[in-house]
Formats: C-alpha cells, sequence, structure tokens
DNA sequence: TCAAAAGTGTTAGATTTACACCCATGA
DNA sequence: TCATGGGTGTAAATCTAACACTTTTGA
C-alpha cells in the first residue's frame, strides 16, 4: 500500500505553548529538556505523533499527559519546518497554544514534569525555535482574544470585572478605563453577571461573573 | 546519529492555494490529480518535503515549477494531519496560500499543467480535505487584506481605484461606497498616483496608481 | 449627442474616548 | 475613621456612512 514510494519521511513533533495567566501576568510554561540533544535547555512541552494519530490528537494527548486536562481551548500556531531546526535528526514540529486557567493545573504535576511558568515578558533563551514559536502565539493570541470572547478561558468561572479588565490590560499591553470597560462588558449578553460576591480582593465584595458559552454561540449564528 | 528512535516518520506535503484575481472574480488554481489514489479527482497542487528541504522552500519549489515566479506572497494556512486524509499513505500536509498578478502567470504553462482558474464561489469538490484548505486560506486571506495592504499582489503593477475597489468588493464580499474609498486611499502614502492614464476600461481614462512598497515599510516602522 | 466610467465634499449618525466622584467595608 | 477597591454617566471628539452631480471622450 506504499503509494508514494520514493518520498522522504520525517518525524512529525507538537510543541505546546500553554498560556496562563497569573500574579497580574501573562505567563508561560516551560521545562528543562530531558532528552538529548540540548539536554537541560529551556523548552516548550512536546511530543511527536504518533503512526496512527491525528496530529491534533496528539497535541490533546501531550497536553493531557502534562496537566490532566481536557477540552482546552487550543489552537495551531503553525508548522516549523527549518531541516536543522532539531539538532539531533530532521523534525517538522506543529506548533499549538492552549489557554488554561492557572487554578485548573496541579502544581505538584507541574513540579513532577519540572516545569516553570514564566511571564512573557521575560522569556529565556528556549531550545530550537521555540522562542519563534512563542512569538507567533503570542501574536495569534492577541489577534483572538481582540476578536472573540475566549479571555474567559485564563480565568476560573466565577470572576470579578476588576479581574477581567486586568487580564485585557496584561495581554493587549495598554490600560483600559474602567466605566468604557463595564459599559462594554454590558453589551456582551454572555456575560453574565451572578448574585455571588467575592471578598478576597476588596472589603466591599465585588461582584462575580460567569461566561455563557450558550449565549456566545447565540449571539455568534445570529450574525450570520 | 538518530537521536528519535522508535517515533513514526511520515511524509510531509504541501499545498498550495493560489489565489488570482480575473474577470471580476476572486479565483483559484486547481487541477485533476495525476497520480493514484484519487487520479482525475479536483485537487490543490502539491508536492512532497523533500528530506533536506526546508518546508517552506518546498511550497516555493513546487510553485516556482508550476508558474515560473519567485518572490511571490505567501503564507501558511496551517498543518492538516489527520490520520485517513489521504487515502494513499499517512501524509501530513502543510498549506499555503499565495497571491498572483493572473497577467504573470503564463496560460500556456497553465495548460500544460492541467490547470484551471475557478471562482472561489464555484469550487468543485475536492481530493481529501483541499476544501477545507481552501476555506481557511479565504479566510486568513480575507483577515490579511482588511489589515494589510496584500491586494496589490493580485493587481498589475499599475491599477486604476476602481480596479483596486472591486477586488477589494469582491474579496469582502460587499459594496464599497467610491468616494469614502478614494478618501481612504488618498490616505496611504504607499498608494502612489502615477501620472499614467488607463483608457482600455473608459473612454474618459483614469488615473494608474502603485504600490510602493517602500513607503509601506516605512509606516510600519513608524508605528512602533 | 449620449452613454459610460472617472472624479470630487459635505453632513448626520455612530462610536470612541476622556473624565471624577460616591459607596461599602474591614482593619 | 480611613484606606482600599467597587461601582456609576455624560459630553466632546473622532470616525464612519450616506449621498449626487460634473467631467471627459469615443462611438
Amino acid at each position: 500500500m506504499a503509494f508514494y514510494k520514493d518520498y522522504a519521511k520525517v518525524l512529525v513533533a507538537v510543541d505546546c505553548i500553554i498560556f496562563g495567566f497569573d500574579e497580574g501576568k501573562l505567563k508561560i510554561l516551560i521545562g528543562r529538556r530531558k532528552i538529548d540533544p540540548g539536554r537541560g535547555e529551556w523548552s516548550l512541552y512536546g511530543g511527536f505523533v504518533a503512526a496512527n494519530e491525528d496530529v491534533n490528537d496528539a497535541a490533546n494527548r501531550v497536553l493531557y499527559e502534562l496537566t490532566g486536562l481536557k477540552t482546552l481551548y487550543m489552537r495551531q500556531v503553525g508548522a516549523f519546518g527549518k531541516v536543522d531546526r532539531d539538532p539531533g535528526e530532521r523534525v517538522v514540529s506543529v506548533a499549538y497554544y492552549v489557554l488554561i486557567n492557572t487554578k485548573d493545573y496541579d502544581d505538584n504535576l507541574r513540579r513532577q514534569y519540572g516545569l516553570e511558568w514564566v511571564s512573557v515578558n521575560a522569556i529565556p533563551m528556549l531550545f530550537s525555535d521555540h522562542n519563534i514559536m512563542v512569538q507567533k502565539a503570542l501574536k495569534l493570541m492577541k489577534q483572538k482574544i481582540s476578536t472573540e470572547p475566549v479571555a474567559f478561558r485564563l480565568l476560573p468561572p466565577l470572576f470579578t470585572l476588576t479581574q477581567l479588565q486586568r487580564l485585557y490590560e496584561t495581554i493587549l499591553d495598554t490600560e483600559l478605563d474602567k466605566r468604557n470597560f463595564r459599559k462594554r462588558v454590558k453589551e456582551f449578553s454572555y456575560i453574565e453577571k451572578t448574585e455571588l460576591i467575592d471578598k478576597t480582593s476588596s472589603k466591599r465584595g465585588a461582584y462575580l461573573y460567569r461566561f455563557n458559552q450558550h449565549h456566545y454561540q447565540e449571539e455568534q449564528t445570529f450574525k450570520l
């Protein structure tokens, strides 16, 4: 069943840029590479695509291995195919970015894998072309977050408007006007105010909001 | 030097979505597949990535083979990695979209390769997942064209404002106001009016404009 | 002389931005 | 009682959208 003889086969890998929002900073998960070549260098977390595995599934598998989380928000960044990008052997890698709520990620698991959350403003030199992957992922993610409500993926299910605003400010790297921000939020039916109040961040307490996926999809279909 | 033994290697291919603007329509180049499996089906033009070839270079090579053109505007659409996407064998494919001025493309070459320009509004069923590639390429291209001046890549070096407007109208699938459009164009220093006049499309004649890449890059760097 | 495309400004409406004070509470 | 973060509306400025007539020329 070899239709396409005479053509070269190469290893295909997936690499994950895992974004989290913590301590008012946008961070990614990186670790020290545990295999040669490049052992000990900072690196994204990745893995090889198996013979009978969808590339997207491979990314999901790798991510599940790592975090124990499923149904994450994941988008492809692109394929990276320079010949010598991996010093070991030719590997074509497909990068994905993922948005997670850092609170959902077990910190023991993190330590077990030897991973660290590092601010996107202070990313060290990474293995191979991983810095380029991260930059591209960041660009795509910023673009996405400014046109679609995916910010929620980086927050707990219930969040205050101040939290949401800080998140947008951090990602878009700009200050937003509190009143204008709240005015805008009111227009989106998919951002639901609850009667719950968070008192951890202020004495007075702030209303908690939640994202209603159902309402969002309704709006989307209505647009067509 | 095999560092990563025990992992599966797969064929990697590139597929090209070649956009052109002709007869007031946005079109792509497709042909009848000449190899098994799927021989005779409509398909994008593509090729396999060689052992020592950058994936991007492979796309450029395939495109040069096909069109004789270099330095085309080319962007990656993404990697397509379903296990059974190719009925012959496992192939991970990286899709690219390309913008060309149809006048630069030798029509004999087109016939030699058995390719046809088909309107993006009337694309037949294509081999494998190629329809999905085209849809994604279209979406990305529309997005790109509405934020960056790449439309010029689809036009001759000299063009009239009416041509430019029709191009935007076609791609964005919307009617634009002539006066507002021209007002906007005047603001962009990289769209230069020449003293040349085109008389093929009207009795009165229309001024020809050109795109000044240099001016565009200046504006870009200024933004930072 | 007339049909067909080129060219040109103004105004109303919509959107975006700027801005300052009172509220509730725990320490 | 006061320091801290939560919550609220209005007006100016900017941007966007709507709109109609004159010009040129070849047939």
